[in-house]
Order: C-alpha cells, then sequence, then structure tokens
RNA sequence: GCCCCUGUGGCGGAAUGGUAGACGCGAACGACUCAAAAUCGUUUGCCGCAAGGCGUGCCCGUUCGAGUCGGGCCAGGGGCACCA
C-alpha cells in the first residue's frame, strides 16, 4: 500500500481511510486530521477563564491565542451541509503555499472573514473554507536549487502557512481544508478529466510549444522573456509536441453570453473576459486563382467594403508562401526576416509594414474579372482567421500603410460624411460608418445592410459564407511537469491511447524522483511509466505529462462544498451551496483563472455532473497593500539602494536609518515587493499590534477595491483604537437606568447603515460607523441606552475584532460566544429622525441652516427661510422670484 | 492605436443631482504629569482681523442647484493588440 512508484491504485474510494490508517502521509501532502475536539465535560469556554474583566489593557498576546483555541474546540465556523438556515458561502482564491503568507493575502482573507463572519451573525449557514492551490513551479525549483523534494517543500510550506492564518484569527471550515497536490483531491480530478474526454471535450493534437532547450521543458508564454527561457535565458526554440487540449471554444458563445449575467461582477472584469473571447463576425471566402479551382481562403469582418479591395495578403507561415518559398529564395529570405522581427508591443507598434508580391493573382469573388495581387505580409497572422485577408487600404490603417508603401489603389468605399469620391487622399483610414459609395449593387446601403447583403449573395453563390471567428483557443494542459496532476492516459502500441480504468486512479507521482538534471523526471523514471496496458494487457507507457494548475483550481470550490470520499462532489450538496455568493481575490486572476472556473462550471454541467451555470454569483477583486519605499544612492553605480521599513525611523516629513542615523530618500508609495524592500511581515505586526488591529487596519480607510497604503501611523492608530473601545466595553453597567433617546437612535442607524456596508463590502464606511457611534457613546452619560450602545457596538466590532470582542463580550457576560450571537435587530422607528436640518441656499448658495421638526409644511419652511437675517442680507432687498423646497433637505431662494 | 478605471484638504478617503471634506491619519494648542508615554479636550480646506470670498484636474453645457449628469481636453494607472 502506497510503495513509492507504485503504478495504478485499485483502490481509491477507500484509500483515504486505508492511508489514514496506515499513518503515511503518501507521496504528496497529505493534510493534518481536524483537530481534537473538546472534552463534552468541558461546557464552559475556556478562554473564558483566562479572560481578564479589569484588565486596564487588552492584551492580544493572550488573548488572540485562547479565543482561536476556543474557536477550534468548540468548531465554531463548521458549516453544515443539512442546515435548514438561508445559505452562504463566501470564498477568498485559495493561496499557493509559497511559504509564508504576504500582507495582500491577510487584506483578501480579512474582507472575506468579516463577511462571512456578519452573515454568520445575521443567521445565514455559512461556508467558509481555505485551501492552497499546492502543485506549480516554484516547489520544483525548490528542488532544483535547495534539494529538497517538493512534496515536502510544499507540504512544510502549508504548515507554516496555515499557523500563519491561525494567528489572523480567520472564521475558517478547517475540516474541508484541501491541497490540489493530496492524491485525494487530484484523483478526483483525474476521473473528471476523464469524464471530459468520454465526452469529447478532451482531445491530443500535435501543436507548437515554446521549449527551454536547456531546461528541457516546455514554457508558458509568460516564461518567455524576449525570446528567452526566464530560468535558463536559452534561446526558446518552437517544437511541436502532442499535447492535451480541453475544448472551452465549445463553450465560447456560452461564456461570452454568460457574462451579461454576472451583473455582480466589476465591469472590468467581464469586459477583459469578453475581449479575451474575442468574438469576431464576418464573412470567409474565397479569392480564386484565375482558372483555377484553388484559391486563398480569406476572413474578413467588413464584407460591405469588398469593392475597396486592391490586394490579398497571407501571413509569411501560411501553407501557400512555405510552399511557394521553397522554389523561390528571395521569398524564402522575406519570410525568415519576418520571423526574426520583435513581437513586442513597441515593436509591433512601430514595425513597418512589409510585403512580398508573389507574382500570383486572385479573381475577386463579385467581378471575376477583376484581378487583385497576392502578397505575403509580415502583419497578417497565421494563427487567426485563415491566415489570410483581403486589403481594402480607404478603411483599413494597416492596408492602408501597406498601399501607399507599394503604390496599390485605394478606393473608397464608404462614405466619410459627404466625401463620396473614388479617390481617397491622405494616410488615415476612414473606419466609421456611412453609406456604401463606388460598389455597384452596394451603393446606398448602410454598412451593416451591406455586410447581410456580401454574406447572403456570397452563401447564395457558393464562394463564401458567413461565419464566427473566435480570439478564444483551445486550452492546452500538457505540462512537462513533475509537481502536477499526473494524466490518467496510457499510451500502447496495439490500443493507442487507453484511458487509466477509473478503478485505477488516482495515478499518484512516484516519490522517488530526482531534479539533479533538466527534463521531466516522470520521463527518466525507472519504472513509473512502465505499465500494462488495460485494454490488451500488452507493454504500454503511461503519459508522462501533468495538468496545468489551472486546471486544479478550476473546480476547488465544488470540493470545498461537497467532500465524498468515492466521488469528486455529491451534485446534491453542491446544488444546496452554489453558486458561491462572494468571492473575492486579485484583479490578475480576471481571465485565465475565472474563465477556466466558468469552463468547468459549463463543462462538468453539459455533463449532467452539477447543475449550476454561473460558479461565482458576486466578484470582488481587492486592491493592492502598498508601502512608502526608502532608499539612498549608492555613489559607487548611481543605483538606489532600498532599505526594510524595520530598519528606518519614519519622521513627520523625513525618514533616517536607524543603524547611522542618517536621512534616507522617501520613495513612491508602491506595490509591496522584495526588490525594493518595502514589505512587512504579517507575523511581525501581528505580534506586534495583534491581530485585530491588523484586521482594522486592513479594512480602514481606502475602499477595498482600491490600493491600501500601509503605514507605521495608521496601524498603531489602529492599535489604540483597539484599547479605546476595550476601554468603553469596561464601562459597561447592566444595572444602569434612563434613557437615551438620541444615543438609541444613533445606535439603530449605525447597525443599520454598518450593516449595509458590510454586506456591500464598504468596509472603510462601516469602520466610520462605527468610529462615530464610539464617539458618541463615549461622550453621553451613563444610562440603560448607553449600555445598550455599548453592547450593540461590540456586536458590530466582532467581525472585524473578533478577539477582541470575544474577551469583552465574556466578561460582560454574554452568553456563548460572540462568534455565534445573533446580529443586533434594528427598530424601524428609531432610524428616522424627528427633527431635521435644512440648507437655505439663495441663488443655490449656502446662506443659512434652520433646524425643525421633521415634516414641516413648505409654506412653513419657506417662511422661516425668509426670516433668516443672513437670507436677508443676501437677498440684499432684491424680490424672491421663485422658491424651490425639497421637503427636509432644503430651500433654494431664486431672486 | 483601441478599451476601461481614477483624479476631492498635508495624507487615506466620505457625500440617493440638494449644507463638499463624514471618519481616520497627521499637525497645532491646552489639561493631566516632576517629566515623558498613554489618556482627555479644542482647533485644523484655502484667502481674510472680520464681513465675506474662493474651492472637488481643466474648459464648455444641462439644471433653481453639479464632486455627482452630458460634451471636449489634461494627467495617472490598468487591460488588450498588426485579431483582418
Amino acid at each position: 500500500m502506497g510503495r513509492p512508484g507504485r503504478e495504478v491504485r485499485t483502490d481509491f474510494p477507500h484509500r483515504r481511510q486505508a492511508d489514514k490508517d496506515s499513518g503515511r502521509a503518501g507521496v504528496a501532502c497529505q493534510l493534518n486530521p481536524p483537530s481534537s475536539t473538546s472534552s463534552p465535560l468541558d461546557k464552559t469556554l475556556p478562554a473564558a477563564r483566562g479572560a481578564n474583566m479589569t484588565a486596564e489593557r487588552f492584551d492580544p498576546a493572550s488573548a488572540d491565542q485562547r479565543w482561536q483555541r476556543a474557536w477550534d474546540e468548540a468548531q465554531s465556523f463548521r458549516a453544515d451541509d443539512t442546515s435548514a438556515k438561508p445559505r452562504s458561502y463566501v470564498l477568498e482564491m485559495f493561496p499557493y503555499p509559497s511559504g509564508r503568507i504576504h500582507i495582500g493575502h491577510v487584506r483578501n482573507y480579512t474582507m472575506g472573514d468579516v463577511l462571512a463572519r456578519a452573515k454568520k451573525m445575521q443567521g445565514y449557514e455559512v461556508l467558509h473554507p481555505m485551501g492552497w492551490d499546492a502543485f506549480g513551479m516554484p516547489a520544483e525549483n525548490a528542488a532544483m536549487e535547495k534539494g529538497v523534494h517538493p512534496g515536502g517543500w510544499t507540504r512544510d510550506n502549508i504548515a507554516n502557512m496555515k499557523a500563519q492564518l491561525k494567528r489572523l484569527g480567520f472564521a475558517l471550515d478547517w475540516s474541508r481544508e484541501l491541497a490540489t497536490c493530496d492524491p485525494e483531491y487530484y484523483g478526483h480530478e483525474q476521473a473528471l478529466f476523464l469524464d471530459l474526454y468520454a465526452a469529447g471535450l478532451v482531445y491530443r493534437k500535435e501543436s507548437a510549444v515554446n521549449w527551454d532547450p536547456v531546461d528541457m521543458t516546455v514554457l508558458a508564454n509568460e516564461q518567455v522573456i524576449d525570446g528567452r527561457g526566464w530560468r535558463s535565458g536559452a534561446l526558446v526554440e518552437k517544437r511541436k509536441l502532442n499535447q492535451w487540449f480541453l475544448k472551452i471554444t465549445q463553450f465560447a458563445d456560452d461564456l461570452l453570453a454568460g457574462l451579461g449575467s454576472l451583473d455582480k461582477w466589476p465591469e472590468k472584469v467581464r469586459l477583459m473576459q469578453e475581449n479575451w473571447i474575442g468574438k469576431s463576425q464576418g464573412l470567409r471566402c474565397t479569392f480564386r486563382f484565375p482558372g483555377s479551382a484553388e484559391g486563398v481562403e480569406v476572413f474578413t469582418t467588413r464584407p460591405d467594403t469588398l469593392f475597396g479591395a486592391s490586394f490579398v495578403a497571407i501571413a509569411a507561415d501560411h501553407p501557400l508562401a512555405q510552399q511557394m518559398a521553397e522554389t523561390v529564395p528571395e521569398l524564402a529570405e522575406f519570410i525568415a526576416d519576418c520571423k526574426r522581427g520583435g513581437t513586442t508591443a513597441a515593436e509591433l507598434e512601430t514595425a513597418e509594414k512589409k510585403g512580398f508580391n508573389t507574382g500570383l493573382s486572385a479573381e475577386h469573388p463579385l467581378k471575376p474579372s477583376w484581378h487583385l495581387p497576392v502578397y505575403v505580409a509580415n502583419f497578417v497572422l497565421m494563427d487567426y482567421g485563415t491566415g489570410a485577408v483581403f486589403g481594402c487600404p480607404a478603411h483599413d490603417q494597416r492596408d492602408l500603410d501597406f498601399a501607399r508603401k507599394y503604390e496599390l489603389p485605394v478606393t473608397r468605399v464608404v462614405a466619410d460624411g459627404d466625401e463620396t469620391g473614388s479617390t481617397f487622399d491622405g494616410n488615415e483610414a476612414y473606419t466609421g460608418p456611412g453609406r456604401i459609395v463606388n460598389s455597384e449593387w452596394l451603393d446606398g446601403m448602410d454598412v451593416e445592410s451591406a455586410k447581410a447583403a456580401v454574406i447572403a449573395r456570397a452563401a447564395h453563390e457558393g464562394w463564401g459564407e458567413g461565419t464566427t471567428v473566435w480570439r478564444l483557443r483551445d486550452w492546452g494542459v500538457s505540462r512537462q511537469r513533475y509537481w502536477g496532476t499526473p494524466i490518467p492516459f496510457i499510451h500502447c502500441g496495439t490500443c493507442g491511447v487507453v484511458p487509466v480504468p477509473k478503478d485505477q486512479l488516482p495515478v499518484t507521482l512516484p516519490e522517488d524522483v530526482s531534479f539533479d538534471v533538466p527534463g521531466n523526471p516522470l520521463l527518466r523514471h525507472p519504472t513509473w511509466k512502465h505499465v500494462d496496458c488495460p485494454q490488451c494487457g500488452g507493454k504500454a507507457e503511461r503519459e508522462t505529462d501533468t495538468l496545468d494548475t489551472f486546471v486544479d483550481s478550476s473546480w476547488y470550490f465544488l470540493r470545498f462544498a461537497s467532500q465524498p470520499a468515492d466521488k469528486p462532489f455529491d451534485p446534491e450538496v453542491i446544488r444546496r451551496w452554489l453558486p458561491v455568493e462572494q468571492y473575492i481575490g486579485g484583479i490578475e486572476h480576471a481571465i485565465l483563472h475565472l474563465l477556466y472556473a466558468r469552463f468547468w462550471t459549463r463543462a462538468l454541467a453539459h455533463i449532467g455532473l452539477i447543475d449550476v451555470k454561473e460558479p461565482f454569483g458576486s466578484l470582488f477583486t481587492q486592491g493592492m497593500v502598498t508601502h512608502e519605499t526608502y532608499s539612498r544612492i549608492d555613489p559607487a553605480n548611481g543605483q538606489p539602494v532600498y532599505f526594510s521599513p524595520a530598519d528606518i525611523e519614519r519622521g513627520a516629513d523625513s525618514a533616517v536609518l536607524k543603524a547611522d542615523g542618517a536621512p534616507v530618500e522617501i520613495g513612491r508609495v508602491i506595490k509591496m515587493s522584495k526588490s525594493k524592500k518595502n514589505v512587512v511581515d504579517p507575523d511581525d505586526i501581528i505580534a506586534q499590534y495583534g491581530a485585530d488591529a491588523v484586521r482594522w487596519f486592513m479594512l480602514s480607510d481606502s475602499p477595498p477595491e482600491r490600493d491600501l497604503p500601509w503605514s507605521e501611523a495608521g496601524i498603531e492608530g489602529c492599535a489604540r483604537f483597539v484599547q479605546r473601545l476595550w476601554r468603553l466595553f469596561g464601562q459597561y453597567d447592566p444595572a444602569a437606568t434612563g434613557e437615551d433617546k438620541a444615543l438609541d437612535r444613533k445606535r439603530d442607524q449605525t447597525v443599520q447603515a454598518a450593516g449595509q456596508d458590510i454586506a456591500s463590502l464598504g468596509f472603510n464606511k462601516a469602520v466610520a460607523r462605527i468610529y462615530e457611534l464610539t464617539g458618541a457613546v463615549e461622550k453621553a452619560a451613563p444610562s440603560a441606552s448607553r449600555s445598550a450602545a455599548i453592547r450593540v457596538l461590540l456586536l458590530l466590532a466582532a467581525p472585524m475584532m473578533p478577539h477582541l470582542a470575544e474577551e469583552a463580550w465574556a466578561a460582560i457576560g454574554g452568553e456563548g460566544l460572540v462568534a455565534d450571537a445573533a446580529w443586533p435587530p434594528v427598530d424601524p422607528a428609531l432610524l428616522v429622525e424627528d427633527e431635521v436640518t435644512i440648507a437655505i441656499q439663495v441663488l443655490g448658495k449656502l446662506r443659512d441652516t434652520i433646524t425643525v421638526p421633521k415634516g414641516l409644511p413648505r409654506e412653513e419652511i419657506e417662511a422661516l427661510a425668509l426670516a433668516s437675517d443672513k437670507v436677508q442680507r443676501a437677498l440684499d432687498g432684491k424680490a424672491v422670484k421663485k422658491v424651490i423646497v425639497v421637503p427636509d433637505r432644503l430651500v433654494n431662494l431664486v431672486a
């Protein structure tokens, strides 16, 4: 059982138990069992015993841990699949276990945590899980650099980061923790992959990849920098390899249409996905070679401009160009020249349009007697459309640049306002709307009608058809790497590509692998890949590619919701939790992760495994945490040397290095990064200020979608506020008597508004309201109202500063844990003011304000306004021509 | 090049077309203290002694009234890109 290098599992459904029984961690990172539950005899809250009700200061160093343990022991945040309550699934994008959490994680998870805790208080059954996106390159890099095993490295990192998250007191259901590198997880993923294969959504195709000849591995496009491998620096080659693909294009239309229903997603993300999917509708048609059945097939979105054509251009790697190059050395040279061109944005922007006249000509499809020259052109892309275009210079800038250079005809076919002449002057193409001109039977139509007319005729005459072209490509998921999900297929000389039978899943990674030479360890492992064919029993080889890690994160939110041992998830339970009510993460995942997850949701629905349309109902992309930089110019080389904030003494508007007391330059506030040393370590600040102050800082001031500038002064202010609340909570007096109507009103208004702010993730506004109520309570004289307000304030603060809240809750004799307490109710009658302050304007300028009973009739307000000295002075004897009264708000006197 | 977002005090930022600057940070002054920290109080958009005037990147417009709506610019940030 679990012997390294074992090829095929035969007992997947039962393996989980078996492995735990044997105590083996397995090859990958098995997670710790849930922490032991408290003794049933221990009904009192253990942490409460440590709470010091009379302490003048709240001591996070002791309180944080006590309450974290109390929540663990009470399993306060365990989600109940069978609960009858309304449900809320709050999810933050799970982290890659790099080793340490960074401040961005703290911000992200604090936001989700406040929402989850508030929802729980408001009566929802909340699912708020956490796990690890644990496969990927950094683990292999660590293996290469430090000689450690990727599995061990990852497991250690997870343990560290889990401890860090615990120190922040997040309300997470740790019983659902998962790691994608756990065979239990990726085995189910393999099963899903086989299901998609059976449904025809997975296929193999020969495809060009970026190959690093030094590291002997495939690189993602992002890992190729200026044509060189990011690690090795070697010139990257294009290689043809058999690759596995997921048929995401089958859902292109639906993925695009679905964006319309995502009204709780940022407009920006929807636009980015829309652009990425890139739907273009147009005409595909053939320009025949005279007297031949052969021709060049082109795609255009502007069939209306067909009469403005003046050339045909094909891509350098178009098969026709390749074929001709064999016999025409000048063309071969030109093609080679095209390939040498840079691919960066700036180079493309400035690259000159160049072409090579093949000497061929092609018939215009609408007028066979009209022959157009055929060029090979450097601006035509083989991998978009058909790899060939017709050039209409008057109405396409690239075509115009090209036509001017090679002195080709430029004919206007769309009127630009009054300009209808066939001769097109200037060097700026007209791409706007207009009537079709100089186009025979199309003349007089608008652009859209002309497009339809040409497509209809093409279809009728058989030389072309209306078609849709997508920018979106099928998703290549093969990675020639070790630390990923093995693709569950076997290559047999007799039977071909054979899926691993499901009862043999998971296909686990071998543990005894080496990283001392480049290349894929799975490929050179002595035994792992050698297996018998499941079909014919003959000798066969395992697929040694592993899946792109984006596959792992494309369905983890389903596994969080339902974790049966014998299948990836239970559809019935999925139906209860999904879609995720609120998903929170970084904008960097706007396209790939979020698009892939939407695709998987559709693919799994397509094969009947789930009944979910969109995985994430509401999406929120949070801003970065930034910090100013501290530097000095190194006189030796003129380069800046950066200093860590920890080594800096920050004054009001200057900063000095602690080591030498000499000043340093205070630089721009930018994203925290190791190279600029403007980072703060979550552990350090938690140790220094306590988890609640850190959490409070994360929520204060900046709106959550914007960048949050970290500052020493800011966190100190937060830590002070934690103590200020503690002192106020200490003034709670259950025996106090007397009513303070204004405070009651303020209290309920704050509950109402803060609740709405949290629901809409306006944490900075909720924070401001809590400050306001705090100030109001502090100023109020003792009364029953004041005590009630203190209690409410504690409950409002609980989602944000849970440790402080628990400590104070225990101190004031609250029942159970504040984590289980109910959100304070509001009295609707108290939400409306009985007095209002009305602004009095003269000619739209504020001149005075009056405080009157709410609902005072217009005439009385008007009379009071006119009675004001300040108003009379502003009127300066002029007659009032018109009076605008907005009841309970303002009066505007127009003189 | 195309598309999107953002521009408000010293700083982070509030503000259903209706009192711009809530709240926080910072700063100043005061109280407490032998002193400091902590805490508490007052002040804090700009000009002006005041009355008052000016003020949400700039210019126009709509409106009784514009930070907010429309048009045109400018600046910063981001995304996409020889996509036919």
